[in-house]
DNA sequence: CCCTCGCTAGTCAAACTTGACTACAGGCTC
DNA sequence: GAGCCTGTAGTCAAGTTTGACTAGCGAGGG
């Protein structure tokens, strides 16, 4: 999965009713052109498919207030919303080597009851264990690595990073047992997105993390 | 950049001469459909794409020995050899969230002089904390990440991620440095593909790690 | 008043990826 | 000896991503 489907859903989401190039600007705001590496193209590419699959629900609106081409609104539809929820579960679950992913669902998982994130989170956990099993019982021989030449770095480096994975999830699952932040279940929603109008204040040429690409 | 040339150059260049099932194989052997995402279609992609290019030199060839169509042989040119090596110091030393460049670029890790091996590594170290720090600097205010509520958990998971690379990296720097495995400049090469009619002993429906995509 | 510049909003061709499909040969069974 | 399975070798359409391009409007300078 490529995290673009879970950021313009997410970004629709969070507006209600949003045109393209708003949806590109939330994400520039937050950074994913960067971190994730989501394209105009990318972005408009996803709103039209996800409105032929009906996750989204196009409106036609005449030609836009501020100069360029007509534009078209999006509004998240059920099916959307469902298949927003299916995809930050399963980012939030799996454990592969997609950043990007792990990124946009840590940005929307206030989305979630906080007793599910921290149920998410541990099969989470779990999963990444089983993994890391796994990556010993078949690749590598009862000898250990020793046999596998400069190969067995692979293994090694695998292992290492799962390692550091599995701990970082369980920091964050004690932060939020121990009652950090504002889930959906919680008060006032966490608000991410630009308002109509709103200036981004990281739409500069500034450099940020991430460029080095 | 995904791993898919690199790992298309690295597996000719090692054949000498290969078809493209000869190809698909070798990944299949490496377990690069799993790490990577190298389906049959990618790899042929990229080796006629690679061809058009220059990077590799298309033999037309008759019907193969054993049933179905006729088959291509490809070699690497010089220009490919090139493009090869440019690949794997890119890949060695940039730091992104592509699990699969680095797992080829530390397969194929061999192929460089010692020396030039370890000097790539510590420019990985080093553009690691560069990358660390431009996190902290952009993206966290002065007051520490506490005013980002939920937000600041993904720089906390960025700056972890990179401190735990950091770390792998240097530790297969000192093995390197300590005088682990054997480079291109030294004896016997290490031979990874498997030869014409070997048997591949991954090639059952075995179990794998990466399997939970 | 005209010209350029930057912002708004989006399109497009080319490249790449995916998953399913084709086609042929040999061997095995019934 | 017909049907069927496995292994060899690769194609194809549909979907996705990329990077460059278009086009309208308003502000500001000369």
């Amino acid at each position: 999965m490529s995290a673009i489907r879970l950021l313009v859903l997410g970004a629709v989401r969070m507006h209600g009713r949003a045109h393209g190039y708003q949806v590109r600007n939330d994400l520039e705001y937050w950074g994913a052109h960067e971190w994730s590496h989501a394209k105009p193209g990318s972005i408009y590419h996803a709103l039209k498919q996800m409105a032929k699959q009906g996750l989204l629900h196009a409106h036609e609106i005449a030609p836009s207030t501020a100069g360029g081409p007509p534009r078209t609104e999006y509004e998240i539809t059920e099916q959307g919303t469902e298949e927003y929820f299916r995809l930050l579960r399963e980012a939030l679950v799996t454990y592969d080597q997609h950043g990007d992913v792990k990124t946009a669902a840590v940005g929307f998982i206030v989305d979630l009851p906080r007793a599910e994130a921290v149920a998410l989170l541990k099969e989470r956990t779990l999963r990444i264990e089983q993994w890391r099993a796994s990556v010993l019982k078949d690749y590598v021989p009862e000898e250990g690595t020793a046999g596998l030449g400069h190969i067995g770095e692979i293994m090694n480096m695998w292992v290492h990073t799962a390692d550091s994975e599995a701990e970082w999830t369980r920091g964050l699952i004690r932060r939020i047992e121990g009652g950090a932040y504002t889930f959906a279940d919680e008060g006032e929603p966490f608000v991410g997105v630009l308002a109509e109008g709103e200036e981004n204040p990281y739409a500069t040429g500034e450099r940020h993390p991430g460029d080095a690409h």
